[in-house]
This record gives structure tokens, sequence and C-alpha cells, in this order.
DNA sequence: ATCGTTGTGTAGTGTGTAGTATACAGTACA
DNA sequence: TGTACTGTATACTACACACTACACAACGAT
């Protein structure tokens, strides 16, 4: 699944329901042309920017940080949250490069429960 | 401490010691103009790529995470580890933001220690 | 005195990013 | 039957990034 065929879709569904839901109307709400946002969803232009992706997430109402990771990219506030301590960071995110999905969100919660 | 400040520093601290690591002689090794290095260690130009940055690390015998942080760049491997679990990493990242040093280095720790 | 080495000033280059602007063909409907 | 909308093809643009190329003056050793 494309950074393109995804907004595709999720446009297009919402469209059927809300015929505000066009390229053009879309693209116009969001602040690029049509022709654009055109190219962007049938892949022809690389994914835009992260401001225009987040733009284009909430008006899809789609997660933005899912969004961007389809787009190559680590959200901004993620970066500067990394770039404040970065040898911590660094250390961590390594290790727990292999963790199976369930350790990495049993971490997640005790951390967010204050086990810590 | 700038980038540029923070190497020039180091290439002349081993400079003191050993003659090859002129600002020419590094700037060879590492595969760059001299006058682009120059220009780096004065802060005239940007800090330079990542896969720059890591030679220039390697060479100077500096941490490259470090230098990567402070030119404003996450390191390209980091990003790859968080991009494969986007949503995962986002939220523990996002919940270690206030997280004092010390705490951080625990979890670091006991992830470690295999306490998962 | 001159040769090699030091760092640096200035100008220019190729590539990527993130788009805009205009025009065009097809479809819906009133 | 026209007019209002649909998406899209094509061409172009502005700016940033990551450098190179060359020239020059100062200094140190032989």
């Amino acid at each position: 699944m494309t950074y393109g065929s995804y907004i595709r879709e999720a446009r297009e569904r919402r469209y059927g329901e809300d015929k505000s839901f066009s390229v053009r109307k879309v693209a116009q709400r969001i602040g690029v042309e049509p022709a654009y946002l055109s190219k962007i969803e049938r892949d022809q232009a690389p994914p835009p920017s992260e401001a225009t992706t987040r733009r284009l997430a909430e008006e899809l109402a789609e997660d933005a940080d899912l969004l961007l990771a389809m787009s190559g990219k680590v959200s901004g506030d993620l970066q500067r949250i990394i770039l404040s301590r970065p040898l911590l960071f660094a250390d961590l995110i390594r290790q727990l490069k292999d963790f199976p999905d369930h350790a990495l969100l049993r971490i997640v919660r005790e951390v967010r429960d204050g086990a810590w």
C-alpha cells in the first residue's frame, strides 16, 4: 500500500458520501493545487512535505504518524524529542529494534501507567 | 557549542600530536574539498550530509550520534527502526519526552539486561 | 630565497524538494 | 445543449542541499 493509493482510497471513501471530497475541493482546503494532489494520489509525485501531510491527515481523519511513515518521514516532534537527548534515545531505540510488538507494547503500557 | 567549533576543536587537538590532522589531510581522507571542511569548521557552511558526518566522526574518533544531533539530524538507522513500527515507537517516544535522564537510563539498562 | 604546507575567499555546479499554472478531455445534469 | 463540475497532462519555478574548483596570502623549514 503506497502513500498515494492510501490517500486516494481514503478520499474516495469520503467522496462517496460527501461530494465536497473531490480532488479539487480537498486540494483547496489543504492549500495545494488540484493537479498536485492528483499526482500524489497516483504516486506520480513523491509524498508531500510533513506540513501538507498533516493537513491532509486531518482533512481525511487519518493518522498523521502512519501517513508520515508511509512517506518515509519521522514526525518532526519525535525528531526533536530524540535530538534533545540523542545518546540515550539512540541506545534505547537500537535495543528495541528486534523486540517483538507485544513486548514493545508492554513497555509502552508500563511506562504510561507509571510503573517507573 | 556548534557543530563547526566542535569539529575544529577535536581536529586541532589531534593536530597537536599528529600533523596529518590538518584541514587538507583530513578533508582528503574523508573525501571532501579542504575549503569545504574549512567552511564547516567555521560554521560558514551548514553541517554536511549524514554520510560525511559519519566519516568525519570516525576520522576524529568522535560519537556519530552526537555529531548528527548537533547537525539537527536523527541517524538514518534510527529512523528506519522507528518507521518499521511508527505507531508503537511514536507512542513510546512521546511518553518518554519528559522523563528525567536517570529514569530513561534505567529503562535502557533494564531493557538491555533482559528484565523483559 | 624558494618550496611546501597552512587555512581560506569566492564563484560556480548538479540534484532534490515541493510545489504552481495552465490547459484539456470527459461526465452529470437541468 | 450548454455549463458546471470531474480528474489529469504538461511545463515550469523557486529554493535548499551538498558540495567542487581555483586562487590567494601567510608561514615554516631547508
